[in-house]
Formats: C-alpha cells, sequence, structure tokens
DNA sequence: ACGCATGATTTTAC
DNA sequence: GTAAAATCATGCGT
C-alpha cells in the first residue's frame, strides 16, 4: 500500500513543478531523499503508470479513490485544468467562431418569408396571397387552389416543426448526457468547465448543421409546392360563361381591328374579372385561332353581330332592320370573307 | 379513354 | 416592347 503516495509524487513530479505547496509535499514523503533517490522513485513510478493496465480493476479503482481523496487533488486538478487550456488553445486558436453563415440566413429568411417558421396562421395566408397575386389570378374563383395551397403548406410547416422539435430534443437530451459524462470524467481526470462549454458547442453545431439540412429541404419543398401553384397551366381554368361573352363580343364588333387599346384590355379585364394579361393572351389566341379557321367561326360570328345589332337597336328604339348577319358595326372581318387590305395581320 | 376547346407559355420575327 | 405562330397542359363533353 505504500505505492500510492509514491504515485502521488510522480503527478506532482510531472504536472507541478515549481509550485511551492508541491515541492513541500515532495519533501514530506521522500524525507531527506537526494536527487538521485528521488530520479529512482520517478522511475518507479513511472513504470507503474505502464504497466497499470495490467492490474485487476479493482486495484486500479482503490487507487483511482485514492487519488481522488488525496488532499492535493484539487490544487493538481487546477494545474492540470490550466495546463490543458492552455495546450488546447495553443492547437486551435483563431480558427473558431465561423461567422454566422449565410446560406443559412438566407434559408431561414425565406421559411420565415414563406410562413413556414414564423407565427401560425398570419404568415402562411400572406404568402399564399401573394402566390396568388403573382399567380395572376383574381377574385373568388380561386380560392380553391388558395386552400389546397394553404393546406398543403401548412402540412410542411407542421413536418418542419415536429422534425425541428425532435432534434432539438435529441440535441439537449446528447447534450446533457455528454455534460453528465464530462462531469462525472471530470472527477478523474482534468476537465474544465470550459472545456464542457466547448464541448457543448461542439454538440450544438453539429446538431445545427443537420436542422440546416432540414431547412434546405423544407426549402425546396415550399419552392416545389409554390411552382406547381404558380404555374397557372397546370391548374387552367375557363373564364366564365359572362367573361368569354364580353371577350366575344369585343372581338366580334372591331373584327376589322381586334386589337383593343391597353385601356381597351383594362376595362374588358375589370369587366371580365381577369387580369390585362389574361385579356391579351385571349386575343392573341383569338385572332390566330379564328383567322386559321374562318369558317368554324362563321356561326360565332353571327350570333355575336346580331347580338350587338339588336342591343344597337333596342337603344335607339329602332326593331326594323336589327340582323344582317356576317356584317358587324365596324366593317366585314378580320380576314373575313370582306377582306380589307389595311389589315395589321396577313 | 378520347378528342377537341381553351388558357398560358415559348419561340420567332419585327 | 408587341404580335404571330407553335406548342403545352389542362378542361370538359362525348
Amino acid at each position: 500500500m505504500d505505492e500510492q503516495p509514491r504515485l502521488m509524487h510522480a503527478h506532482a513530479a510531472v504536472g507541478m513543478s515549481g509550485h511551492p505547496g508541491l515541492s513541500q509535499h515532495i519533501q514530506d514523503n521522500t524525507g531527506a531523499n537526494d536527487g538521485d533517490g528521488r530520479k529512482q522513485d520517478i522511475g518507479d513510478i513511472l513504470q507503474q503508470i505502464m504497466t497499470i493496465t495490467d492490474q485487476s480493476l479493482d486495484e486500479a479503482q482503490a487507487r483511482k479513490h485514492a487519488l481522488n481523496c488525496h488532499r492535493m487533488k484539487p490544487a493538481l486538478f487546477n494545474v492540470l485544468c490550466e495546463i490543458k487550456e492552455k495546450t488546447v488553445l495553443s492547437i486551435r486558436g483563431a480558427q473558431e467562431e465561423e461567422p454566422p453563415d449565410a446560406q443559412l440566413m438566407r434559408l431561414d429568411n425565406m421559411l420565415l418569408a414563406e410562413g413556414v417558421s414564423g407565427p401560425e396562421k398570419g404568415g402562411g395566408s400572406a404568402a399564399a396571397a401573394a402566390a396568388a397575386a403573382a399567380s395572376g389570378g383574381v377574385g373568388a374563383d380561386n380560392s380553391a387552389e388558395h386552400s389546397d395551397y394553404r393546406a398543403k403548406l401548412s402540412q410542411i410547416r407542421q413536418i418542419y416543426h415536429t422534425e425541428l422539435e425532435k432534434y432539438e430534443q435529441a440535441c439537449n437530451e446528447f447534450t446533457t448526457h455528454v455534460m453528465n459524462l464530462l462531469r462525472e470524467q471530470s472527477r478523474t481526470r482534468p476537465i474544465s468547465p470550459k472545456e464542457i462549454e466547448r464541448m457543448v458547442g461542439i454538440i450544438h453545431r453539429k446538431f445545427s448543421s443537420i436542422q440546416m439540412q432540414l431547412k434546405q429541404s423544407t426549402c425546396e419543398a415550399v419552392m416545389i409546392l409554390r411552382s406547381r401553384f404558380l404555374d397557372a397551366r397546370r391548374k387552367r381554368r375557363n373564364f366564365n360563361k359572362q367573361a368569354t361573352e364580353i371577350l366575344n363580343e369585343y372581338f366580334y364588333s372591331h373584327l376589322s381591328n381586334p386589337y383593343p387599346s391597353e385601356e381597351a384590355k383594362e376595362e374588358l379585364a375589370k369587366k371580365c374579372s381577369i387580369t390585362v394579361s389574361q385579356v391579351s393572351n385571349w386575343f392573341g389566341n383569338k385572332r390566330i385561332r379564328y383567322k386559321k379557321n374562318i369558317g368554324k367561326f362563321q356561326e360565332e360570328a353571327n350570333m355575336y353581330a346580331a347580338r350587338t345589332a339588336v342591343s344597337a337597336a333596342s337603344v335607339s328604339t329602332h326593331g326594323s332592320q336589327a340582323n344582317s348577319p356576317s356584317t358587324p358595326n365596324s366593317a366585314g372581318g378580320y380576314p373575313s370573307p370582306c377582306y380589307q387590305p389595311d389589315r395589321r395581320i396577313q
């Protein structure tokens, strides 16, 4: 049992040269030994350390306990922590403290903007409304897509939050686990609070990189959803009957020059509850399709001509010469039967 | 299921 | 930029 104090000497000699209390302690136990004797002593101790793994578990445990209870232990421990701290600091000096990740900030901003990470309902519907506005949809008839979009978004949102919570919980659990472990170990090896702190930092960074992946995939999902929603072609709705009639009325009553001005387009858009660009699309399609197959549209043309004539007649309270088909108010046609040379399209 | 109608987009020309 | 033409993708009646 006399080996235990000698082991302490070894620690002292290795870790604490120059410590006044320690040299005192050494003196206490080595008595009047000269330098050679002390060297011999240290050699023995080193030998013992080297062979410590050969010892039985009980023996090692007993020694550990003895070490823990030694009166010099706190002082030794602190100095060892200090040394370790300095070494660690010199190894990784400035390389730490990466700047706040730009990528992460972008993802966060986007999730916030899309209403995934923000407050419960408001953000989501705002984003949906923005998307709806961007898609060119107007009025109530796209509310179905609206709620569809919102439903899917809140689905994504829910998944995101559960996953995030799961990660956070796992992170906390792991952190406390590691902290307990380190605290436990700090009884037998030099672990300073700073080191524990650093370890916690490392764990958090690791988990936040996992979180970043989650954020990234959530962003992707939102982008896909959004692009689907915005791609109106996928959810094409025919204009309602009234809108089509208004457009056709204008088209056939301006058959000689079916190019509504910007103001006219705006007016039509307003009347039909569609956007100006939808009006433009409609006229673009109509012109080309009419031109391609005038015959097919003849009936339609006559019908609208008659209608305009009737309404004109009723305005002027004349019933007599109401309908003369194929010749609406402004000339014969857009290439149409009565071809006119100065038309814009040939 | 199929084919035509139709709104939107893309390509091309000016 | 606008418009024509071509093309796409969906809506809808059969």
